[in-house]
DNA sequence: ATTAATGTTCAGAA
DNA sequence: TTTCTGAACATTAA
C-alpha cells in the first residue's frame, strides 16, 4: 500500500474533508478544521512506513499517519464503495487529484502529528522495530523470555512491528514451527529459522502486494487486489492437504481469540518431535 | 434469524 | 510486570 501512495511524493495538500458517510465517524485528529489548517499547502515530502501504518511526510515536519488496521485503505484511485469513505484529501501539481482513506469497519484512525509527536508514539517503547529489520538476536532478546504463545508473541507490536495474524500462521509454517510452543522453550536454530520466515513471507507479500481474502477487502493503492492469498500455505486452508508433506490436512485452532492454521506434521509439538524420535 | 468470524489495537483487569 | 479479555465496527457465511 504504502508503495502505491509514493506516487503522490511531490504534490501540494490543495483540501481536507470529511467524506459524507452516515455511519459512525472514524477517529480524525485533530479535528478536521485544524487538521485543514495545518496540512493544506504542504507538499508531500516522502511516503514511509512504520510498521502496519502508512506515514506521508510533509515540508514543514508534519506527517499523516494512517493505520488502517482490519479494513482500511489509503487510495489514489476511486474506491471499492462511496459508503464507507471517510476522507478525502484534495493534491495539486502532481499526477494525482486526490488521496482518499476507505474503511469499511471504520476501526482504523488518521492523524497528523508534528514531527515530536511522531517520535513520542512510535520512536519511544510503544513498536518495536521493524519485522524487516529484526535479527535472530533481536528476536531472542525480545521475546526469549516470554512465556506466550510464539504465535501470540509474533503480534505483539511492541515486541516486533508490523506481523499481522495472517502472515504470522504463514511464517511459523515456514519456519515449522508449532503455532502454540511458549517462546521460552525455542532454541537459536529455531529463532534463526523464524527470523528467516518472516524475511520470506513479509518480502514475498510486498512483492505480491498482500492478500484480498474472499470479503475482497484488501486492495492496493490502486484499488487493486493483492496476489499473495495464492501463495498462502496454511492460512484459511482447513482440511486441506499441506502443499510441503502432502500427508497432513492443515488444522484451525484458536489462539488469543484469533484463528491459527498449521500443518501437524511439519510443525510438530514439543510431545510429538519427542515421539517421533525414537 | 442468530451466531461466529474477520490482514487490529487498546484499556483495564487478572 | 506480564498476560488475558472484551470492545470498538460492519459485513458475510454458516
Amino acid at each position: 500500500m504504502r508503495r502505491g501512495v509514493l506516487g503522490i511524493v511531490g504534490s501540494r495538500i490543495a483540501d481536507v474533508r470529511r467524506a459524507r458517510c452516515r455511519r459512525k465517524p472514524i477517529l480524525i485528529e485533530p479535528r478536521i478544521e485544524r487538521f485543514r489548517r495545518l496540512a493544506v499547502g504542504a507538499t508531500v515530502s516522502d511516503v514511509g512506513r512504520i510498521g502496519k501504518r502508512v506515514v506521508v511526510h510533509l515540508d514543514g515536519g508534519l506527517a499523516i499517519v494512517f493505520e488502517p488496521r482490519m479494513t482500511g485503505l489509503v487510495l489514489l484511485a476511486a474506491p471499492p464503495t462511496a459508503e464507507h469513505l471517510r476522507l478525502r484529501i484534495g493534491l495539486a501539481e502532481g499526477p494525482i487529484d486526490e488521496l482518499f482513506y476507505w474503511d469499511r469497519r471504520g476501526l482504523g484512525s488518521v492523524r497528523l502529528l508534528s514531527a515530536a509527536e511522531l517520535s513520542e508514539l512510535y520512536g519511544n517503547g510503544s513498536l518495536g522495530p521493524d519485522a524487516l529489520q529484526i535479527t535472530a538476536a533481536d528476536l531472542v532478546e525480545r521475546l526469549g523470555g516470554s512465556r506466550r504463545a510464539i504465535k501470540v508473541a509474533l503480534l505483539d507490536q511492541r515486541a516486533i512491528a508490523g506481523i499481522g495474524n495472517l502472515y504470522d500462521a504463514e511464517i511459523l509454517h515456514r519456519a515449522r514451527i508449532h503455532p502454540a510452543r511458549p517462546c521460552h522453550r525455542l532454541h537459536d536454530d529455531d529463532w534463526r529459522r523464524i527470523q528467516r520466515a518472516v524475511q520470506k513471507v513479509l518480502t514475498d507479500a510486498i512483492r505480491y502486494e498482500g492478500s484480498t481474502l474472499s470479503d475482497g477487502t484488501y486492495r492496493n493503492a490502486l484499488n487493486r487486489s493483492g496476489g499473495y492469498q495464492n501463495h498462502h500455505r496454511v492460512y484459511d486452508r482447513e482440511g486441506l492437504r499441506c502443499v510441503i508433506c502432502r500427508t497432513a490436512e492443515i488444522q484451525r485452532i484458536v489462539q488469543a481469540q484469533r484463528a491459527t492454521f498449521f500443518c501437524p506434521q511439519c510443525q510438530p509439538s514439543k510431545l510429538a518431535r519427542i515421539a517421533s524420535s525414537r
